[in-house]
DNA sequence: ACCCAGGCGGGCG
DNA sequence: CGCCCGCATGGG
């Protein structure tokens, strides 16, 4: 029985140390922006769609359970579940890497066993491409429309279950389609990504690649500039000497380490890999990030 | 009503 | 290189 198809739901456990689904959730990865999350008492749970299936986790302490449907073998859906949550990570070692200040101790103490999702780089792409010049439930909102629309459909238990939307559909919807999601002026960009990432782009070939080349390639796409790279590069193929710089970033970093002064997105990744090493600046980003956003730093 | 949101592309000096 | 501008849309 290796690929099983749907029909059949599996499940399994893992035990985990540090891992907090809810505040993964909540902290801007992709799965902040389609996956469902519930909590009932001490449990919680998180579901959502992949390219293959759709899988559903719930943590109560330090047990992990999940299940799954769709294209997925027994070890394939663990093999998904370790990697998509990071559960390999030595955060002991992060943290203890990353804490270099009052602030990041802060975010640590307020957000332990935050990680950093490793999410399929397509899926990444789509995401942060939505993400420009918009807001959290807005980038949430029209990414489900578009997994509502464009995923492929399977039955399931008298129920319809919606995958993540490949490019290849994507790149073959017309443009009122992608429009008619709220995508607003990114409907050019989506197709025009889509349509790159089904034809010359081999969004696999970039895995063994250093950060910057990996960074260029994608920076060739259509709505790819350097934030959105640095996010596609951090949560799709956890190269984690990307440092997203956004509006919540800049803002936090010059308010907690240059008195308020301003500075340019160069200064600020100059100052972030003096600072932070290498394989680590990744998650001392989505520290910042989230305490920044749970306290309103500036707002 | 008005303002803003995990930025980017294009045009300019 | 830096700066400035417009950009669709929905929620506060």
């Amino acid at each position: 029985m290796e690929t099983e198809t749907i029909l059949m739901e599996h499940s399994d456990t893992i035990r985990t140390d540090r891992f907090d689904i809810r505040h993964t959730f909540e902290s801007g990865q992709p799965l902040t922006f389609h996956a469902d999350y519930t909590e009932s008492g001490p449990s919680r749970n998180l579901s959502y769609a992949t390219g293959r299936g759709r899988i559903s986790v719930a943590s109560k302490g330090n047990r992990l359970s999940y299940d799954y449907i769709g294209d997925y073998s027994a070890s394939s859906a663990r093999n998904e579940v370790v990697r998509r949550f990071a559960l390999a990570d030595d955060i002991q070692a992060i943290y203890a890497g990353i804490n270099t200040d009052p602030f990041m101790d802060s975010a640590i103490r307020s957000f332990n066993g935050m990680r950093i999702t490793e999410n399929d780089p397509w899926e990444a792409t789509l995401c942060f491409i939505i993400s420009q010049f918009n807001n959290i439930k807005r980038i949430r909102l029209i990414t489900r429309k578009l997994i509502e629309r464009f995923g492929e459909t399977y039955g399931y238990d008298n129920k319809e279950l919606k995958l993540f939307p490949s490019a290849s559909a994507i790149a073959d919807a017309s443009l009122e389609d992608i429009k008619v999601c709220g995508t607003g002026f990114r409907a050019e960009y989506i197709k025009s990504a889509a349509t790159a990432c089904t034809n010359s782009l081999d969004l696999q070939s970039l895995y063994p690649m250093d950060y910057e080349p990996a960074k260029s390639a994608l920076m060739e796409l259509d709505g790819v500039g350097d934030k959105v790279a640095d996010c596609i590069l951090l949560f799709g193929y956890r190269k984690m000497e990307a440092f997203p710089i956004d509006t919540w970033i800049k803002r936090v970093m010059e308010t907690v380490y240059f008195k308020g002064r301003k500075k340019t997105i160069k200064e600020l990744h100059r100052f972030a890999e003096r600072r932070w090493e290498p394989e680590m600046l990744g998650y001392a980003q989505q520290y910042l990030f989230h305490n920044a956003r749970s306290l309103k730093v500036g707002r």
